[in-house]
Formats: structure tokens, C-alpha cells, sequence
DNA sequence: TCTTGATTTGACCATCTGGTCAAACTCACG
DNA sequence: CGTGAGTTTGACCAGATGGTCAAATCAAGA
């Protein structure tokens, strides 16, 4: 590996390149699933010098999901307290809705991740993350008592919003085996937009 | 491996244990992260002795999940069109979750599956389960037309189920990295519960 | 252009992994 | 008990996999 100078034009390319074939490959296979040649070949690297970037397979993956976490989160980091309640919360979930659509590599990282124990970022689980939830859940209940949005638990409250949007990015090929052809996300948005007025609905 | 007679004693301690132990370790690892001399050690076999009762990995991986593929669908097979609709889905619910706590490793091992591609059920998804899903589908339609539930898109009332329900056993270390001590279910129950009369009330 | 650090690679290694096989052992039943 | 089918295993194999290394190649500034 380089000194650790400012990165020179071809890190900057070999690095990207890297990333980028280890989040189509991580999220398509799991950590365990996934091999270093392919992440290689898929960047167009051999391995030998895949390996002059990042020091093992761990550090590409770990490098890649903190480099994704705050992307990962920014939708709930932007719901504003301020802001009109049934508003913030109803883009927050279109944003993440539309997080699954565009980037629905992302979420599967995510997704394999946690369904097998997150063994690797277990500790933004429970510091970074659950540090998050808490704040937003105040808010929440803030507007709760304030009788703007109807009462409920506010940590069950993001744990559905987080199910039904990732459901279609994670589950992408069970939703779409039993769509059709009919897009699946012309019928979630909808769909749950109408459920989130009913429930919140004061 | 043995005659196709009947099943020894032995063959059905065996063929138990090891399924048992295949739930544990590709629920945990997913498919290729899973090794034959974990699932053979965790079932107190040799690895030889192992492939004496599967002929391969993939063979105990196919046992393991069309033998549970039955037991995964049965709450919505249960769901009768005679019944009283808000109660035949509240109930349905009530048995999705039930499963979610009851039987996490089944519901990890399906996500395991789907979240990467399910490349070895991909038929069963397109057929069977499409098939199940669009009767079922036909039957809240039918619901709806009768105006005893409110009017929304079946699939996506089915697959947001899914959602809330599945989401606790699948991505359990994050919901309870989040929640600390309090047990998810017991939030979950009346939270989901709620939604559901809410957003079906007519 | 020349030099020096950055980049790339072929060859290699140890370990892991799925799977095989012949030989040994165990069990149930006549 | 004896015997044949059913069961178990140590030793082994080929290929995959993560990772190393010295040598070769390249690129950019003096």
C-alpha cells in the first residue's frame, strides 16, 4: 500500500472501481459468499493488486459499510422537529421508499448483514444507530403529545416504516415472482403513503 | 446410502439431527457461508457420515427448505373466505408474528434465500407461492368489493405482512440493539394490531 | 530524460471446503 | 450366536480461497 500522502488520480479510480464491484458483489452474496477474485474481476483488477488497495476481503467490507451507513441513515437524520409532523413523516418514508428503488444494492448489503448477526457492524448498531433511533423517537413523541399524529409506539413506528420500504429492495425477486410484470413500486408508494394517513391520523 | 425402504430408527434420529443442525447454521450463514463440517459437527456426526444420509450440501439445503416451505405458508392457507374478514386477517397476522417469534431460524433461513436472489427456490416463489398469493389476493378482493374492508392493492396488503412481521425475526440483533431490554414482541403485537385496524377499517 | 515512488502481476503458499472410498464396526433378526 | 445389511470413520483428493512476495512495469516531477 502507498504512503498515506494525499491519494494520487489512479487511487482515487482503483478505489472507487473496488468499492463499487464489492457492493454488487457483498450484497449479492453475503460477506462469507463472496470471493476476492470476483470483487477483483468485477473491478478489473487482478487479485494481487486488488489486495495493494485494501489489506483483506474484512477491510473492503467494512470500508464500504461505514463509507454507506451515513448515506444509509440521512433520510432519518433529515426529519426535522420543526417541521409540520404528518409532512416530515410521510417524506421520510417516501425518501426511504425511493432509497429502495435506487439503491436497492445498499440495502441488501444491509440486509444480509443483519440477517446473519451483524458480526461486523454490530457496534453502530448499538451506539450510532441506536444513539439515532432514540433522538427521532423523542421527536416523534413529542408530536404524539402534542396530538398531532395519533399515539403509538415510537420505535415500532420506524421499525415499520424501515420494514415496508426495505422489504422491496431486500425481497426484490419474491415480490416480483409474484407481481408480474406490474412494477412493484407503482403500487407501494401509493399503497403506503394511504396506510401511514390512516395510521398517524390524529 | 441406504435402500428406499422404510427408515431405520437410526436414519430418522439422523436425517432429524441433521436438518436440525443444517436450520441452525445456514439460518445463521446463509448458503455458501455455511460449511458441511459445521452442520455434521453441530449434529454430532462426521462429515463422512453426514453425506451417508444427504448425497451433497445443496441436497440438505433443498430437504431443509421444502420441508418447511409448508409450515412458512400455512397462516395464509388458513385464511378462509368464509370467516369474518377483519378477523380472519387480524388472526392471520396474530399467526405471522407468532411464527416470527416462535421460529426465527425459519424465517432467517427464507431471508437468506431471498435476499440473494433465491437462486434454489426461485420455481416455488414463481409458481406455488404465486399461485397461493394471488387466491388469497382474489379473497380480500372479494372482501373489499363487499365493502366489509377498507379498498387497497391485495398483493401489497399481503407483502406488507410480510413486512411487519418477518422484519423482527429476520432482523432481530437490530431491532434489539435498538430497544435495549424491553422484548420487541411485546411492542410489536399491539403495534401491528393497531396499524392493521386502522388501515382496514372500512 | 532520468529517477524514484507508485502500481501491477505471475508464481506461489497454507488452509479450507465439498466430496470420495475402502475398511471397519454395529445392529437386528433368523 | 452368526450373518448380512446398515452405519461409521480415517485417510485422502481436487479445487477454491485468502493472502504473500519479489520482480517487473509505469508515471510524474526534477
Amino acid at each position: 500500500m502507498p504512503k498515506d500522502r494525499a491519494p494520487t488520480r489512479i487511487q482515487k479510480k482503483n478505489r472507487a472501481a473496488i468499492l463499487e464491484a464489492a457492493l454488487n458483489v457483498f450484497s449479492a452474496h453475503g460477506f462469507r459468499g463472496a470471493t476476492v477474485d470476483q470483487i477483483a474481476a468485477e473491478a478489473g483488477l487482478s487479485k494481487p493488486n486488488l489486495l495493494y488497495y485494501f489489506p483483506s476481503k474484512e477491510a473492503i467490507h467494512t470500508a464500504l459499510l461505514s463509507g454507506l451507513l451515513d448515506t444509509w441513515l440521512a433520510p432519518l437524520h433529515d426529519l426535522d422537529e420543526n417541521g409540520e409532523p404528518m409532512e416530515e413523516i410521510l417524506s421520510y418514508i417516501k425518501r426511504k421508499l425511493q432509497m429502495s428503488r435506487e439503491l436497492p444494492r445498499e440495502s441488501r448489503l444491509f440486509a444480509n448483514e443483519l440477517v446473519q448477526g451483524a458480526p461486523r457492524i454490530h457496534d453502530a448498531l448499538s451506539n450510532d444507530l441506536k444513539a439515532l433511533v432514540d433522538q427521532k423517537a423523542a421527536v416523534l413523541t413529542h408530536w404524539m403529545d402534542q396530538g398531532k399524529i395519533a399515539r403509538l409506539h415510537p420505535h415500532h413506528l420506524i421499525f415499520s416504516i424501515w420494514a415496508l420500504t426495505q422489504h422491496y429492495a431486500d425481497f426484490d425477486v419474491q415480490v416480483r415472482a409474484i407481481l408480474g410484470d406490474e412494477d412493484p413500486f407503482d403500487g407501494a408508494a401509493p399503497f403506503i403513503d394511504t396506510l401511514y394517513r390512516k395510521l398517524l391520523a390524529p
